[in-house]
DNA sequence: AGCACGCCGACT
DNA sequence: GTCGGCGTGCTC
């Protein structure tokens, strides 16, 4: 009796297929082979053998073994595995996003020989007016062993005039490995890298490697030197054979970063992310599943690489959501990587000056060792940060007249201003601008929200809906508008209360036209007075020391948004962006406009202290019984109108009926409609994750056999970041 | 996801 | 007469 291999196919079916075994032939699971499917050719991942067969369907053999060894070696197989039901994705797509694309579409795992070419002919013959291949000619002649396609690229050549020598037979082709420049000895800095006292503290607290699985979330404040103790830690704890991973938020990893790595690691150092094309990808795909020893800094898909001797894994600014993927395989990078220290028996180190509530949850049931490095290296102070109370100020595009004092006083004192417009986290709250009043649920305790397009407000927790009003109920004022509105002014007024000073701008828009946020902020960094205006931005990355004054121009969003986070995100967003202010000498100042200086989130977040609002927000979690207290998911559909999402989600809402488990909506999504598409949620929201998983798989199931409208899309969100 | 099959409208 | 639109169904 031959054998039979049941397989994944990078489709998103949540099903695999069985084909035989030809004779001869060796399948282990995570293998790559070649399959016939339907009438075409697929790749395919060996997820099983010795399977039986099912009754009823002509098996087809394996055509075969893409090569003998599994492209996914055992532990990375494991963790897709388990990735897969986590998250409820399909398999096949899971295992296939841990391949480069080249991979994926079935091609050899090796890497294309590079080209190196050598001239053989004078050019004597050559037109007069071949200056570009006479040039190039010339500068291979005086390169006795050739130069590679690359070296010729970079020199300012193009591949047409390769081309041209090439077709007059001039120049002569061979191919040669790829040879990896590799760094002298010299480069490296052999010693480890010199901390300070805390610093050296907080390093003894870091369990090494070697010990099993251990999770650290390391607390250090902005400034405190993290990077330094990561350095340190990998320096003197991995071993010359093993791999380590430094897991990153794409906007973190620029060259600066790359090189404070490279100056101890050299060439060990290795990155992967967005930017990298196919043949980038191929080659450090196979240096990882060569168990090269490598020091990867990359970002969220990197967790998902086929190491095999990974002995260390970092996750820098670990609150950062975009670790979240927030479409297809949503899986979270920082988690999976948790649960790959785990599988691996090796330790994972959480580093952020704004841990994420869920990590710190961690740290306080004692999952995760808290290790603390609150001393700022050197001795910058940490700004002070006080609250502006709108209430009932008049405002000019957003500015209350004290705030637009406190930027003139910086000005003129030759210094500069942030200003920070916070969209994140920016709800469609109806709020009064008088009294501070807002229209709550009469039946749970949350905000409604405002839907513009039928002007009726909304409970995103359960299906109260009542018609929008123009005067607040309570005091009647007519100032009762939606949260957030009027800020996209600000630049204007900035401009026009400040003729004589820059204005820059920095967001998504401005850093697309003028190409990078570098050119932009060069105006910044002369240090002469100007004013930043920006969002999310700026809070991330970049140290402006002649900033020393931060305007946060309305805050209230984030306070009060139906998103469970938002008032994490507001928090861990003002604190960064508090970070950019008083780098240099001068002492910084945050100023926080907002109609609410009495909430106790915003009165703590004076002091500075992150762990006293994350232990705050933590207690309103748990009264709300939401993450990390619960578990939530969220189905999510996506139709031509709104009616077929809605229908969709309304008759599986019976299937979620089940003890322990909340269920809001279904309901349209905050941005109901994108790129033409109706958007809607049925949020999921469980005392037990198992449980939940168990109900998540059960309805996957009964979807799967349903005959669905072709435009008619649905989706599970498992942990989801964004719940509006 | 691909890809084929299928059934209706406007073209040389 | 047929070319091609995209709805529906299937892939071991």
């Amino acid at each position: 009796m031959s054998s039979i291999a049941r397989i994944a196919l990078n489709r998103p079916l949540r099903r695999l297929f069985d084909y035989r075994i030809p004779e001869g032939l060796d399948l282990v699971p995570g293998q790559r082979v070649q399959i016939p499917f339907g009438r075409q050719q697929a790749t395919g991942i060996v997820v099983e053998t010795g399977v039986n067969p099912p009754a009823g369907i002509t098996i087809k053999p394996v055509t075969s073994a893409i090569e003998p060894w599994p492209a996914l070696p055992d532990e990375t197989f494991q963790l897709l595995n388990w990735a897969s039901n986590y998250y409820q994705h399909p398999l096949g797509e899971c295992l296939f996003t841990a391949l480069p694309a080249s991979l994926r579409k079935g091609r050899a795992a090796e890497e294309k020989p590079e080209q190196w070419w050598t001239a053989v002919g004078t050019g004597e013959e050559l037109p007069n007016n071949a200056h570009k291949q006479r040039a190039l000619l010339a500068w291979l002649t005086d390169r006795e062993n050739g130069a590679s396609d690359r070296d010729i690229t970079q020199a300012g050549y193009t591949r047409a005039q390769l081309r041209a020598l090439h077709d007059k037979k001039l120049i002569e082709p061979h191919s040669r490995a790829i040879s990896y420049s590799a760094t002298t000895d010299a480069d490296i800095d052999s010693r480890v890298p010199a901390l300070s006292a805390a610093q050296v503290e907080a390093a003894r607290e870091l369990a090494p490697p070697g010990d099993g699985f251990s999770a650290s979330l390391l607390y250090g404040i902005t400034g405190s030197g993290k990077t330094e103790l990561y350095l340190h830690y990998l320096k003197t704890n991995l071993e010359a054979d093993q791999q380590a991973l430094v897991l990153v938020p794409e906007i973190n990893l620029t060259p600066q970063t790359v090189a404070r790595f490279r100056h101890y690691f050299g060439d060990r150092i290795v990155v992967w992310h967005s930017a990298l094309n196919d043949g980038e990808r191929l080659s450090t795909w196979l240096k990882i599943r060569h168990g090269e020893p490598v020091v990867l800094i990359g970002t969220r898909s990197a967790v998902l690489l086929p190491f095999t001797g990974l002995k260390t894994i970092i996750v820098d600014e670990e609150h950062d959501s975009s670790y979240k993927q927030g479409e297809g395989f949503r899986y979270s990078g920082r988690d999976v990587a948790v649960y790959r220290a785990h599988l691996n028996g090796c330790p994972v180190i959480l580093g952020s000056a704004t841990p994420s509530l869920e990590s710190y949850y961690n740290a306080k049931q004692q999952k995760y060792r808290l290790v603390r490095l609150e001393e700022r290296a050197g001795n910058a102070q940490p700004p002070e940060i006080c609250l502006l109370d709108i209430r009932s100020r008049p405002l000019e595009g957003g500015f209350s007249k004290p705030a637009l004092e406190a930027i003139r006083k910086t000005l003129e004192n030759g210094q500069q201003a942030l200003v920070f417009v916070n969209r994140r986290g920016f709800a469609p709250v109806m709020m009064c601008f008088d009294c501070g009043h807002m229209v709550e649920c009469p039946r749970c305790d949350t905000r409604l929200t405002y839907h513009r397009r039928d002007r009726a407000m909304r409970c995103h927790h359960c299906d109260y809906q009542t018609a929008a009003t123009d005067h607040c109920p309570e005091c009647h004022s007519e100032a009762f508008k939606p949260v957030g509105e009027g800020t996209e002014r600000s630049e204007d007024i900035l401009a026009t209360t400040f003729p004589e000073t820059p204005i820059v701008r920095v967001d998504r828009d401005s850093t697309q036209r003028k190409g990078s946020i570098q050119g932009i902020l060069n105006t910044v960094n002369t240090g002469k007075p100007c004013v930043l205006v920006g969002t999310q931005m700026l809070a991330k990355g970049h140290d402006f020391p002649g900033v020393t004054l931060v305007v946060v121009v309305n805050a209230d969003g984030g306070l009060f948004s139906v998103d469970f986070r938002a008032p994490e995100q507001l928090i861990q967003t003002l604190l960064q962006v508090s970070g950019r202010a008083g780098r240099g000498r001068v002492p910084g100042k945050v100023l926080v406009q907002t109609c609410h200086s009495d909430h106790p989130l915003l009165r703590t977040l004076c002091n500075g202290r992150y762990l006293d609002m994350a232990d705050q927000l933590l207690a309103e979690r748990e009264a709300g019984q939401f993450p990390p207290f619960r578990a939530m998911a969220i189905f999510r559909a996506e139709a031509d109108s709104m009616e077929q999402g809605l229908t969709l989600l309304d008759s599986i809402k019976p299937l979620t009926q089940a003890r322990g488990i909340d269920v809001w909506g279904p309901l349209p999504a905050l941005i109901a409609r994108r790129a033409n598409r109706h958007r809607s949620q049925l949020v999921l929201n469980a005392d037990n994750r198992k449980r939940l998983n168990f109900l998540l798989k059960g309805i996957c199931e009964q979807l799967d056999q349903r005959k669905l409208p072709g435009n008619l899309k649905w989706m599970i969100d498992v942990d989801p970041q964004e719940t509006g």
